[in-house]
Order: structure tokens, then sequence, then C-alpha cells
DNA sequence: TCCATAAAGTTCTTTTTTAGAACTGTCAAC
DNA sequence: GTTGACAGTTCTAAAAAAGAACTTTATGGA
């Protein structure tokens, strides 16, 4: 499969993976909701090359995800920000940051807690639904197609299983 | 940054970036959710190379996310099933087709639409603080060291970083 | 003037991963 | 006794990442 082409399948969730399924993009994106911005300040904490990080920035902007954005004139400085689709990740990366702390614990307890300013208490992020307000599980939900779904195919079929059909039929 | 370091950073993003934070894994993760169970059926699903497919569903078992149990001897056939575990990402699964389905859409709507049995509404997931039952944003969270953070240094401070503290203060 | 430092990258070479395709082993069915 | 399904493994070529040095534009001293 090519990754670039992930973008264009009928899948919210290839779409996704698309711009943010690579390690460096998530551990780029928790940086930024810890109000990291600047190209040396990335590298630095994260100790991500240099080569990579430039093109990880890059692509999240390219997606809209970042916005590039000058904080000084000569030298012309640049640091990246969170956009509201940018901001629109925060259940994504809490949902993962949750599951490691359940999941991936070690003895010492978790590495950070979470507070709720409204309520001023320290929580764990729920998923419920929008409709009931009840929490979700797995084995609750049905999936059907949508309107965006591929007509009588795999939910998100690969170039080459496409590739493969082709043949068959032809 | 070594890869098999990340599980061991003070980070549970890290942490489970280790496990999932790979493009296979997520679109792998996905088609468990969808009830696929076979090697064969994902490889024609998804188009990913066999070599990988191996390689992901290994890793997975070996974090205990999946587990592999023969459904036929003779010869001997396994299947790969979510455990407990693996059933509990379905929060970050749903929080990525959510983000997805919002900021990655075309014109012809969505892939796939999601009905909560206990409501039989087509529903949206949504994260709300444990406490107190709000939506969570990013900006409403405030976020501290817990007993498991490393001590006075970087969040998730690489091996290549701490590297260089070495060096300098060595 | 010359040197050092800083930020934000780019360039280079080596190493690791992935893609793509074919091959293996074990059985069942025809 | 040949075909086909399933669950992988092996091979080579191509792509991506690691690791380190270099570039550019400017500031701040000695």
């Amino acid at each position: 499969m090519k990754w670039d082409t992930l973008e264009e399948e009928p899948c919210s969730l290839a779409r996704t993976v698309a711009v943010i399924g690579d390690r460096w993009s998530l551990l780029i994106l928790r940086e930024c909701f810890l109000r990291i911005r600047r190209f040396d300040e990335f590298q630095s904490t994260l100790g991500i090359t240099r080569h990579l990080l430039a093109d990880r920035l890059k692509k999240l902007v390219r997606f809209g995800v970042l916005r590039r954005i000058p904080y000084q004139e000569s030298p012309k400085r640049y640091e990246y920000i969170l956009t509201q689709k940018g901001l629109d990740l925060y259940p994504i990366i809490m949902s993962i940051v949750h599951w490691g702390d359940i999941h991936m614990g070690d003895s010492r307890g978790r590495p950070m807690l979470h507070e709720h300013k409204t309520c001023k208490k320290v929580f764990d992020p729920v998923m419920v639904c929008s409709e009931c307000g009840e929490p979700l599980t797995a084995k609750a939900v049905h999936v059907h197609p949508g309107p965006g779904a591929r007509q009588s195919s795999p939910v998100h079929a690969s170039a080459q299983e496409r590739a493969n059909r082709a043949v068959k039929s032809g």
C-alpha cells in the first residue's frame, strides 16, 4: 500500500492514520499540547533527528493540524501552533495516554496527572455516547455503512486488493 | 531514539505508541473490532504484506493486545482475538475515527455510522471528565507530574538527550 | 574585525524497515 | 496425485530513518 493513497480511502480511521499514524507525529503532538512550539525545543525534548522533525512538521502543517507563524523578523523564525483542527485531536491524545496509564504503567504510578480546571479534580477521560451519555464499549456498538461507504466492498480495501479484483474480473 | 526503549519512557503516551503507534497496527486493530480474526483475512482486507502482518500480529500478541488461539487441529490453524487489554483500545479507535469523520471527510458523507445498541441511536463519541461529566477540552485541563514522573527532567526525554546530559555533566 | 552563539533547517552516509513477490509445509477435497 | 486453503517464511530491491556535520542569517561581545 502506498501511504499517500491512504488519505483517500473511504475510512475515517485510514484517513486520520495518514495524518497522525506514525510514532513521531503522535509524540510531536503530545509536545504541542504541552506548549512546545519551536523547532529546537521539539528536537531537544524528543531526541528526534532534525531531518525527520522538519519532515513531520511540514506534514502536520500541510494537513492543517499545525500553523507555522513567524515570531520574529531578521532572521525570520517560526513557531508551530495547533490549529482548531489540531486542538480537536485532544480526545485521541487523551485516550492514548489513559490506555497507557491503565495498561502500561509500572509500580511507581502514573507519570502525569490531569486536573480538570472546571471541577478542580484529578480525572480520567471517559468516552460516552453523544445521544444517551452512557459510557461506550465495543460490544454495545453496531457499525453500518454510511453515505460515504464504498459500494459492495470491504471497508477499506487496499490498492493491492482493488488490483486483485480487477485482475479476477477482467 | 531506539523504538525498543520507547515503552520504558516515563510517559503513558510514549508507552502506548510503542504498542500501537504505527500505521499498520492501527489498521489491524480496526479490522479486529470489525470481527476479522484470521491471517489471510487481514492480509486480503488490508493489502498489507504477509511479512509485516506476521510481524505486527506477533507484536500485538507479545504486548497482550491480541491472543493467538487455535481454532482447528491438523493442520493447526490460529486466529487472533482481542483481549480485554485490546478491547480497552476502543476509545482510541473511536476518537481517531471521529476526528476523521469531522476533519477528513469528503462530500459524500461518512464512510461508516455507529449505532449505540443501548439507546438505538446513531451517535458520536464524546470524551468527558470522569469526575464532573463535562466534555473535555485541551484548554480546560492542567497537567502536572504524577508519582511515576522522572525527577526534574522533561516529560519524556530521549535516550539521546539523556546521553547529552551525561556528557554535559560528566 | 573576528569569533562564538543561536534558530531553523539541509545535506550526507550508513543502517534499518518495508514492499513485493515467490516459496514452504501441512493437511483436506476432488 | 493434483489442486487449493491457510499460515506463515525467505528473498531482493526500494524506501525511510538514524546520526552527524554543515548552512544560512543574524546578534553580541573581545
